[in-house]
DNA sequence: ATAGCCTTGATA
DNA sequence: TATCAAGGCTAT
């Protein structure tokens, strides 16, 4: 209040210069101001956006309006900023009118703040980027993380000016991707980059798993740390909190119910859809180039190099992800290897689950295919397995499965302690127990049913695990009659497994 | 309430 | 010292 008053006296002082022309009277900070907005008029802008790198053709990921630099975690508009900053700041509440899949443009913004403040959530805005003690200036701790993003967009960028394409301007994928029953892409935002070919997994994982520590290693830290973004608002009974509670239960943006630290945490583990979708679909232009050599591929084919992409995804996610980072190599590899199937189909089901449509199925490139052609083209077994995961879609869709409890799960299945040949059981078992217990506090505070929806969600994990083993014994068959294409992650899994057997 | 422009101030 | 992401101000 008092700056905001200096502010005024400081504007009107300047006018007053202004309109007198008597330059003398300024004091020298007022020069300087007047100097930086000079700047700003000529030289200081441009010189920003060349530093933004690509961004000066990125768009906000939440309106797609044009990118005015990083705000509260990502690259977004200046009104998107504003919109984060005054819902945060002011605890704001809103609800949707409609089923809270309004879509948010430019010019349908304004006209549903629910949607529009789940989907800045959603691509990636962090809550304690906004200041509880409204500090003014400065830096924050997310620093480092807008450098490192800057390099990697300017890498990007020189990768796809050498390769000599890009995704959002020229043709979406290829005749060969785009032909027969898929619908077009949607448009991309951002320039992905493009992969080499694929490692192995032992060459994935970090050979030291705290070598692996980047941004997201303040998992950990979150726990002893306070965050910035703190509620001071003095809401009752919030003083009376146990250490134990602050740490497990902290309000919850919007939406009332206490989510548990730890749910928040994996849900901020979780990679962002569209960057997924704009990683994949680079990958798949690029093995186009070996396609139109050899003819165009099966439809099978495509759906195996998705599932392979999607594994290296879900590899990187879990590198990165808190408790499994701090596993030795060995158990990493041991659990990815005994997982890998029941994460491939979590990821497929969650995607139907929280943005697919009755019908189709959404593929991770953001296409969608048609049911009715998949029951009509493919085989009995492979018919039924998508019959059986129609069929868990639909449960967890009318339990209403969100992300927090899809981030649960995900752990859930990682953290197998009946895994066997594991180093350090006694861990991951514990660790196993922690994510039920979060999974549990956070099925209490959102749902009436007490343990009915936990109950549930169990039931329906276990569906999936007997899924998994069925695509798994699908996939190999297919593997051995030569139709999974060679020199990949899917096939480095499939293999894994027998082994051990 | 929104969104564009302005001020601030820690950090590289 | 320049930078640039925070918060602030204000016309719409």
């Amino acid at each position: 209040m008092e700056s905001g008053h200096r502010n005024r006296i400081e504007e009107a002082r300047e006018a007053h210069t202004r309109e007198t022309g008597n330059q003398l009277c300024l004091e020298r900070k007022n020069k300087t101001v007047a100097n930086q907005r000079e700047q700003n008029m000529d030289e200081r802008i441009p010189p920003r956006m060349e530093c933004i790198g690509v961004c000066v053709e990125e768009l906000c990921p939440v309106c797609g309006d044009k990118v005015s630099g990083y705000h509260y975690g990502l690259l977004t508009c200046e009104s998107c900023k504003g919109f984060f900053k005054r819902t945060v700041q002011n605890n704001k509440k809103y609800i949707c009118a409609e089923k809270q899949q309004c879509t948010i443009d430019i010019s349908q913004r304004k006209r549903c703040p629910s949607c529009r403040f789940h989907k800045c959530l959603h691509v990636g805005m962090r809550l304690e980027a906004v200041r509880a003690d409204r500090m003014r200036g400065g830096r924050n701790k997310f620093g480092p993380m807008y450098k490192r993003d800057r390099a990697l967009k300017q890498h990007r960028k020189a990768l796809i000016q050498a390769g000599g394409f890009r995704i959002d301007s020229g043709p979406p994928l290829g005749s060969s991707i785009h032909h027969r029953h898929l619908r077009p892409l949607p448009i991309l935002h951002s320039n992905p980059l493009p992969t080499a070919r694929p490692p192995p997994l032992c060459s994935l994982l970090p050979s030291d798993p705290l070598a692996a520590t980047q941004y997201q290693c303040t998992f950990f830290s979150s726990w002893t740390i306070k965050s910035e973004h703190t509620n001071n608002s003095g809401a009752p009974g919030s003083a009376a909190r146990t250490h134990s509670e602050e740490l497990h239960a902290r309000p919850f943006s919007q939406q009332g119910p206490r989510m548990p630290q730890l749910v928040m945490e994996f849900v901020r583990c979780d990679p962002d859809e569209l960057q997924l979708q704009n990683k994949i679909t680079a990958r798949l232009l690029q093995e186009q180039s070996g396609w139109e050599k050899h003819g165009n591929p099966s439809t099978f084919s495509l759906m195996c190099v998705m599932a392979d992409q999607t594994l290296f995804s879900i590899v990187e996610w879990a590198r990165t992800s808190i408790f499994f980072k701090e596993l030795k190599v060995n158990d990493q590899m041991t659990l990815l290897h005994s997982c890998w199937s029941e994460m491939l189909l979590l990821d497929i089901i969650s995607r139907q689950v929280l943005y697919g449509k009755v019908g189709s199925l959404l593929l991770v490139t953001g296409q969608e295919m048609e049911l009715s052609y998949i029951a009509s083209h493919a085989s009995l077994t492979l018919a039924s397995l998508v019959q059986r995961g129609q069929e868990l879609v639909e449960k967890l869709h009318i339990l209403k499965v969100d992300r927090q409890e899809f981030a649960c799960i995900k752990f859930l299945i990682l953290f197998n302690p009946d895994v066997k040949q594991l180093e350090d059981h006694q861990f991951i078992k514990s660790m196993h127990e922690q994510v039920e217990g979060a999974l549990l506090e956070y099925t209490l505070c959102t749902s009436s049913h007490l343990l009915g929806r936990f109950a549930h969600l169990l039931l329906c994990l276990s569906e999936l695990r007997s899924l998994s083993t069925l695509v798994e014994d699908y996939l190999y068959c297919k593997h051995l009659s030569g139709e999974v294409p060679c020199n990949n992650l899917l096939i480095e899994m499939l293999h894994a497994k027998r082994s051990w057997a």
